[in-house]
RNA sequence: GCUCACGUAGCUCAGUAGGUAGAGCACUUCCUUGGUAAGGAAGAGGUCACCGGUUCGAUUCCGGUCGUGAGCUCCA
């Protein structure tokens, strides 16, 4: 018979012959070698796979992203098989996927694992690699399959088989151990050359929180130990990153126990930045049209029972409080008021579009476990805004919006971006025609704007179609920031109108949107993507002087004014303490520019500027110093 | 909210097999006046998260509450 790659190579083999042979017969050595499965006419296959006449091939390398979900996969089998011979057979196994940067697999069992038992699970998974047990693919029927885990008592099995349509299902088999399992899988056991057990945490069978918590144990796996340790670096990086521990080091931002959970104290430092972040939205704003709102915090309850926030969101909200008799909302969400503005008089479609913009601290209830630093939190101040406009200037709205939008992350250095359309849930409001043209008219501004996204279906909000934006940051991960909705439920609640070209009252489009998302948590990013060594323009503190000794105290006092006269943001560490120490201080901060000063520099009227990076300057005048810093200091400007 | 773990000085952590606690850093004072990542000495600082129980006695054991962490679930 005859078979080919998809690269057009073909060759004539045995009948009944193999992926393995073929590849074994068609491909380089390293592609041999690095092969750990195959998709054959589409549909990926185990090596051990017979083929058929005509079979077109496409190897799959085991770095590749396919290549290492199989890999991680197959480790989740030996990860279960390993904890089946540790803890014996009334260990339950329920289901164990390779996921984005691993694998796991989900476990019933009486006692609780503990990282403890993490050394001892490795060294068995080992010890199956070392077996090098083929994983054997057999295709049973589902009664017979559904037979053989009842009889060895793995009742989450016979559940997942239950819900399967199909009368015939595959097995893998590992030596003793047999999973139910779609795959495919590396050819045997021996192929795991690097892998490491990461955490354990509880899990909801089939993700349904009223089901029973199982134990997760979470590992990873690469092609080498190289990969490995590369991994497992980053995760030490991710942690040295940690917005929390960077937010305390360097006094950006407080939780207190006393306040209450998931609401942010902006210390000093943190408020510094947080300002200079707002003045620039501000800015931007400006600049793109925006006009600037501020509402209250509160509002009576029946404006969220007409916007019917209470009806969708009520358990997600802070309780109401009385006051004279009249129940008071903390609000959740700025929209309402900007409603109360546009309804303040009668508005023309001459207006249209109407952009308005505010910096709205929101309040909402989040269940305790969800809290995460300035990353989950229950009071955080959206950058929302407002579009009010025409059906037809829909489309050219959401293109302003995806414009301002990238200009602003882009400042931030966040240039790479997954772009998702989510469009009408099951649950909704508004005619399948509005949401029909609002859905296209997003995908025309993405495609416009150049921007690949993906569609996330039925996973619009009740009232509109959105646009999301995740951004990367410099450790690869992607962060949820920007979101542009379009809202027909609002608009129709509220009944707001506008008078048309034709006299008559129409309803306008409603457009929300946030950019950062929330100050809180587009701060937390930032600490994480700068590593807390901000960019110039935004460090808190830029510039820190430091005298030798107290023989140049004068001076050094004359240059902290001076450059805080012309509006440097300085400090001053004039202690009685060697410089070493006060470098080493600052160098902790991360302080941009370190000034300092000794009886040279006093004596040319000059200071010699040390760099974050632990270069120097050579000593510059006061007028010098407040240039330079002010030429490093300017906003990145996006193409 | 759920599962598991954790909560000792401002921070990072040690400790007590039940007899009211200790280090380093930070802080204060003194000595030192020192040129690019920690000079020296002394001092101050803790109701061992909170509430209850067991006990002659609880920071330690048990229960509850609050908070934190990992994950699950959720996120207008």
């Amino acid at each position: 018979m005859r078979v080919a790659l998809t690269t057009g190579e073909a060759i004539e083999l045995p009948l009944g012959a193999t992926v393995a042979e073929a590849i074994k017969a068609l491909c380089p050595g390293k592609v041999r070698k690095t092969s750990v499965a195959a998709q054959v006419d589409g549909r990926a296959v185990d090596l051990s796979t017979p083929l058929a006449e005509g079979a077109v091939i496409e190897p799959i390398a085991i770095d590749s992203q396919e290549g290492l979900s199989i890999l991680r996969h197959s480790a989740a089998h030996i990860m279960a098989q390993a904890v089946r011979e540790l803890f014996g057979a009334e260990v339950q196994v329920a289901i164990g996927p390779a996921v984005e940067d691993g694998f796991y697999y989900d476990f019933d069992k009486q006692e609780s694992f503990s990282s403890d038992d993490f050394p001892v699970i490795e060294a068995r998974m080992q010890a199956i690699v070392e077996r090098d047990l083929p994983f054997v693919r057999q295709e049973v029927a589902k009664s017979e399959a559904i037979a053989m885990f009842k009889a060895h008592g793995q009742r989450y099995k016979v559940e997942l088989l239950e819900a399967i349509e199909a009368e015939t299902v595959s097995l893998y088999r590992q030596g003793e151990f047999v999973d139910l399992c779609r795959g495919p899988h590396l050819p045997s056991t021996g192929w795991l050359k690097a892998f490491s057990l990461i955490k354990v945490a509880g899990a909801y069978w089939r993700g349904d929180e009223k089901k029973a918590m199982l134990q997760r144990l979470y590992g990873t796996a690469f092609p080498d130990a190289k990969a490995l340790k590369a991994h497992l670096h980053a995760l030490e990086e991710a942690k040295r990153r940690d917005h929390r521990k960077l937010g305390r080091e360097l006094e950006l931002f407080a939780i207190s126990d006393q306040v209450g959970p998931g609401l942010i104290l902006w210390q000093p430092k943190g408020a510094q930045l947080r300002k200079i972040l707002e003045d620039y939205w501000k800015e931007e704003h400006y600049r793109h049209d925006y006009e600037l709102l501020y509402t209250p915090q509160i509002a009576r309850r029946d404006l969220w029972r007409t916007s019917g926030h209470l009806d969708f969101y009520v358990d997600d909200m802070f309780s109401p409080m009385e006051v004279d008799e009249v129940s008071y909302q903390i609000k959740p969400m700025n929209c309402p008021f900007h409603i109360a503005i546009y309804q303040t008089r009668k508005r023309s479609y001459r207006e249209f579009p109407i952009r308005w913009c505010e910096l709205g601290t929101v309040y909402r209830y989040e269940r305790t476990g969800a809290l995460h630093g300035l990353m989950r939190v229950r009071g955080f101040t959206q950058d929302d805004a407002h579009i009010f406009c025409l059906p037809g200037q829909l489309e050219e709205e959401i293109l302003n919006i995806l414009e301002l939008n990238l200009h602003i992350l882009k400042a931030f250095g966040f240039a790479d971006y997954k772009v998702y359309l989510s469009t009408r849930p099951e649950k909704y409001v508004g005619s399948d025609q509005n949401w029909q043209r609002a859905t296209e008219a997003l995908k025309l501004a993405l495609t416009k704007k150049g921007l690949p996204f993906e569609i996330d279906p039925g996973e619009g909000v009740f009232y509109g179609p959105k646009i999301d934006i995740k951004i990367r940051d410099v450790l690869g991960r992607f962060w949820q920031c920007s979101t542009i909705q379009v809202d027909f439920n609002l608009p129709e609640r509220f009944a707001i109108t506008y008078t048309g070209e034709d006299g008559e009252e129409h309803q306008p489009i409603m457009i929300h949107r946030a950019l950062m998302g929330s100050l809180e948590r587009f701060f937390g990013v930032l600490i994480e993507h700068y590593a807390g060594a901000f960019p110039n323009w935004l460090a808190p503190v830029q510039a820190r002087v430091m005298n030798i000794s107290d023989a140049q105290l004068d001076f050094s006092k004359d240059v902290y004014l001076q450059l805080k006269k012309a509006g440097i943001r300085i400090e001053k560490d004039l202690r009685n303490e060697k410089l070493n120490y006060k470098i080493r201080q600052a160098q902790l901060l991360k302080i941009p520019f370190m000034l300092i000063i000794g009886d040279k520099e006093v004596e040319e009227r000059k200071v010699t500027v040390r760099l974050r990076d632990g270069q120097n300057l050579q000593a510059l005048s006061i007028p010098e110093l407040i240039e330079m810093i002010k030429l490093e200091s300017r906003i990145p400007v996006a193409d």
